[in-house]
DNA sequence: CGCATCGTTGACGAGTCTCAACTCCAGTGG
DNA sequence: CCACTGGAGTTGAGACTCGTCAACGATGCG
């Protein structure tokens, strides 16, 4: 079953406890950003929370009729696809407070499916009802702008990190990039959980499963890092960040990562 | 000079004799796609055109002020910036039709560069002023939405094929990216020019320049195209479709690309 | 407890990068 | 008109990274 029955079910057994956008601690990287607490009363009917899904259960699946924009409030969803030689490829994995189904409005149906990886819930907006409420907040017109932008800025950063990079740079730019988000939503930034799989994240990085399990524990030995099955624990994040750019460890960018 | 300057330059010096959007043979695949003629005559006051420029001129450059949205209306755009270690990372290459400038709307300033690899001509349109129409015309709101989710779409589809996808590969999913798009604005999609150099293609495609040129060379001795230089005649679509999949020319995909 | 899945590690070979030489062409100036 | 020059493109040879195949260990689930 998808997310989009469980939100009819959510409809008829109104939500218990579940915190508004107002009290939430991830709206400062979702729709209400921005926006005053006015407007952020204005936002707060349209959207629709319900109970978490398990690991393997889909928010939505390719084909389904676009209807929300969901955001994640726990857990970690892959969103993926099979190419037409039915070999999976991943988009991309949404952690908390991060928006997802923005490359679905064009086609007017999911272009892809999105899969939960480990217990987790969301907030659905329903995509319709949000553009109409765009025309009377300009502040949310504009971070719903922001916000696609920011999703295509991260898919270009994407693309370019497999561009010209060698495994132990993908495997390091992966590691720093879930670093950074974790740390943006008040997680650690030196120890987190895998939750997606080694084959995903050769899927995701586009190495071999083997070859991202052999960057890991060399960067183990080279007391990067602690990875312990799915934990990993950064020990020095700056050496990480050079292995990034490929210069040696002597070498001080003049133009900092941004 | 970038076209910033270009841009002031035009306010004075009124366009002559360039199409307007109503009857501009581009206009289904920009801003005014969906629209009415009446919200077509809204949209024509934002619009500011100018003289074309020429090989090497830049249109933006990473820092510059985030002002427009720029549309191609002739020539080759390629969008770049530079690496933390001064390498020049490619993000895309804009044809006629195309928009660029939507992965600046979070920064408030342009997040790359954009240059002209021939002579070029575009349209500007000053973001803040769309913002304001679009909440006047529901339909051009909904059009740069879907605009904004093709660039999403379009940079995942460059994404995952860097995923897994050998030097051939990638080489026919680029030059069939190419012809579909020449051919979607009225060009031919059997025969079109490389505006871009063996470098600029590696760098995009994360190969070797060398890499390039070979397996340029290799497609022309299996009769799949002819290169001469810049020029590229394309012979066999269908065998250089069943490359992109990586199957074999026996293997009917059940699933058609898209 | 058995089984399936996931992860690790090793050996080998294919594919691609690097380095280098060479050709071709456009543009420049004599 | 031609020689010169620099850039772009092609092609070859060797080195190296990474993918593939395989075996094995660890973990989690029924």
């Amino acid at each position: 079953m998808s997310i989009g029955c469980a939100l009819e079910l959510q409809k008829s057994a109104p939500a218990r406890d579940i915190a508004l956008c107002s009290s939430c601690r991830l709206s400062g990287t979702c729709f209400p950003q921005g926006l005053d607490t006015d407007d952020v009363q204005k936002l707060e009917p349209l959207v629709r929370r319900f109970r978490p899904i398990h690991r393997g259960e889909h928010v939505f699946r390719t084909g389904d009729k676009f209807q929300n924009i969901y955001a994640v409030r726990s857990g970690t969803v892959k969103v993926y696809r099979l190419s037409a030689d039915f070999e999976e490829q991943i988009i991309g994995f949404y952690l908390p407070g991060e928006v997802l189904g923005f490359n679905s409005i064009e086609q007017g149906e999911y272009v892809c499916s999105a899969v939960a990886l480990e217990t987790s819930s969301f907030c659905a907006f329903p995509f319709s009802l949000l553009e109409e409420l765009c025309r009377c907040i300009p502040a949310l017109q504009h971070q719903v702008f922001r916000l696609m932008s920011k999703e295509i800025v991260f898919s270009n950063e994407m693309m370019m990190s497999h561009c010209g990079k060698d495994a132990r740079q993908k495997v390091a730019i992966f590691l720093i990039s879930l670093s950074n988000r974790y740390q943006h939503q008040g997680y650690s930034a030196r120890e987190f959980r895998l939750t997606m799989s080694r084959r995903e994240v050769g899927i995701y990085l586009g190495l071999a499963l083997e070859t991202v399990s052999r960057t890991l524990s060399r960067m183990q030995e080279d007391n990067l890092i602690t990875v312990d099955r799915k934990s990993v624990i950064i020990h020095d994040l700056p050496a990480l960040q050079q292995v990034c750019t490929g210069l040696g460890p002597d070498v001080i960018p003049l133009i900092p990562v941004n």
